[in-house]
DNA sequence: CATGAATGAGAGTTCATTCAT
DNA sequence: GATGAATGAACTCTCATTCAT
């Protein structure tokens, strides 16, 4: 401990802070329209400062979907302990996911929209190693409880866990993307009033995405469950209903 | 008739030509990443032209946005008059979802990725009001059969079409998506053999898609159709069973 | 006559329309700032039909100078024929100048202040005779009254003529040029009002110019008077006095 | 002192010497033909440096304008000091105006020829208010000492002196102008042999320029002479007469 | 360690000019 | 003769990156 340590710390301290900068900045303009310029600024720095923590724009880019998918999997692990019954496991998980968008909205938008671009080179950097294992990590976290539902005959055995896993990921990534893109849509910025009161824009925009959410998760999972399963009363349309929020 | 048509007519697919070039390019690159230069090359022309045809950058992402709306609207309507059977329809539907990410992938990855960035200021141009209309076609074109299942007692009363119509599409783009992903995913580019056979990453490019999608279609459709209409055994678990691809 | 002249005639008044077109704009934005775009809007024909009359935007910039010499000299000549009293010449070459300058008001800002570019090539351009033949009509108009007002003793012998014809020129196109500028002057546009009443300013904008140009030409006139012409009371400070305007 | 000052010192120093090389482009080339490129060549920077000082095209304008404007009036006000005598006074005014040409020739040309063209948005920049507090500073300085002639009853006392100012200003200013043009006259350029050798033309370039500015002074200022002035000697004719240059 | 200053490379955009119709 | 369309070249301005301090 000591002098040596602290620097360190204070290193990486000030990396993580480059990172939260820059995450917010991607997100709004995207890898090609983020400035070094503007995270700087908005980290309080100094451009060339960046390029002592950060090889160049691109390993930034890189560091900041490695620190996404980490935080994302650190939060998605929350209370997922093997030693809980599955169906709670399952309503935790969906809990952790919609949490997750609202604490962190910035990441929540980086995992799910953020792709780089087609002719991304990422064999040129060391960091792609644990962009990969990230990426890994999250199936093994969604699919363990699954899995685990299989084996104790609550899902069906043809059940593809991997499958659920993704079908829970997308569906739910989906609802929150869209209840985003109607509140930032075009005619709210256009001063468009020709849209009748009831055409679907205006009545997008009084949906219960959570509800939603709920009745989603609910369709999924009923539909693997096993008949002895609803018997004993461990499912069917009610798993979710007041879960999340 | 004569040459002042044919000019005009000329002048329209040449513009046309251009959106098409440039809906490729801002998919690969995102809008802060695509430049006038390449569109202008991959659509065999010179840079000024293109600024005869669209006033700027912004101009034309915009045009390569409402054409990709309408597009995608005009596909997604054919076999769906609402002379046919509703729960055909709704098999149409999914089908014809599909069938237009296979035959315009630009057009679908911009369609759903596509957002152009927080300050992006419509309010300047025209043509936004195009972008809205086409915007609410969608919704339009996708909860019709969902209200007319209700209307014929296929579909609970107390379904919200707009909410039923949402959860197909984000389901049916979320899969999609992450399909593609699956297959560009920074794994194949590392070169790194660190992933066990088992992993979830290598799982994950096992999956069977459409049939993924067909169950999922079949969950959401489930979770709204009424026991009588399941009784005249006109749906659960069978509907989509063979249909769409 | 016949189709030949005719048309020979229309070309050429297309060719002033033209002319007339451009000088507005160069006078508006310079040589530099003018497009060949806003020339052709201007005469509300095409582009390309602008190369039709005029090789280069060079070319077109020269004919107006040669069209605007001319049309000044044309119109300083009037009523300054050599039957007329010297003093009395002299008087109408002033009204001469004010008067051009307010019925062509583009065409005397173009005389005094567009000059090309130091690295203009006139050498190139066959016109660039005729722009220095009028250019050297201009001081022979000017010095003839003054060179026939020595001959006949009204203005001291050792009157060189072109030095005063260029003190009239000069002193009269300044305080044109100067009214003008105090009208656009950049305080107009600020909105400042933190400039004083008594300012120097806003005195300017009250100064009674017209007055002012008789004045100098009095001076002028004067400074070159014979004695004996004074005697016989052909001058001195009432030359000018109500003539102008 | 330290660091800090002297950095800032630098960066004026290195605002300043863009703001010359700018000065000279502007000149040759007028606002529109001038190219930021050219600017930075002519600095020995690089185009993006200059960036770096003004925020763009029309901001380093204004700055050249306001400097070249402070200069002169800085070297206007040398040796005019109010205890001086106003006859003096007005003799070293001539002299300096002269003496500035001579050595800022390229300040003078931008000083008197350069006009923004007629759109130039000035509200839209800061400096703005400084161009019109050096514009208004110019007639301070010329009308004082006629303002303390009229005072001590050396010139008449119905003279307004802004329009006497204005008098001497314009009228040598269009001298020196006319100087300038005769020499970079197109028929320089034109190897036209064509004139005449006692043409208009030829006989300009023969002129006594700086005499003729002395006598331009001289007879303004004996036309508000008063004749009381005359008789004490004070005057007429022989003020200016070896003064200048 | 941090940064102000500098810049090469390139972006979006404009424009004088040409040419097929 | 007139023009719409096209474009190479050039312009203004930006940005990722470097380097001396």
């Amino acid at each position: 401990m000591g002098i040596q340590e602290r620097k360190q710390r204070e290193r990486e301290q000030r990396r993580e802070m480059i990172i939260v900068a820059a995450s917010k900045v991607f997100i709004e303009k995207g890898l090609g329209g983020t400035t070094m310029e503007e995270i700087a600024s908005r980290a309080e720095l100094s451009k060339a400062t960046l390029y002592l923590y950060f090889k160049n724009k691109e390993e930034l880019f890189l560091a900041v979907m490695i620190i996404v998918l980490d935080r994302f999997c650190d939060h998605m692990q929350q209370e997922m302990g093997s030693d809980k019954p599955v169906l709670q496991r399952m309503v935790t998980m969906g809990s952790n996911y919609l949490s997750f968008f609202y604490r962190y909205p910035e990441y929540f938008e980086m995992l799910n929209d953020m792709e780089p671009p087609d002719d991304f080179n990422f064999a040129q950097y060391e960091v792609s190693t644990d962009l990969v294992k990230a990426n890994a990590r999250i199936w093994e976290i969604i699919c363990a409880p699954i899995i685990d539902g299989i084996k104790e005959g609550i899902f069906r055995s043809d059940t593809n866990p991997l499958e659920i896993g993704m079908m829970l990921w997308t569906s739910s990534t989906g609802i929150i993307k869209l209840m985003e893109h109607v509140q930032k849509s075009p005619h709210h910025q256009c001063g468009l009033e020709g849209l009748e009161e009831n055409s679907a824009m205006r009545l997008l925009e009084k949906l219960d995405f959570e509800g939603m959410l709920r009745r989603m998760w609910n369709a999924i999972t009923d539909s693997i469950t096993t008949n002895q399963a609803i018997e004993v009363g461990k499912c069917k349309n009610s798993l979710f209903a007041q879960c999340f929020g």
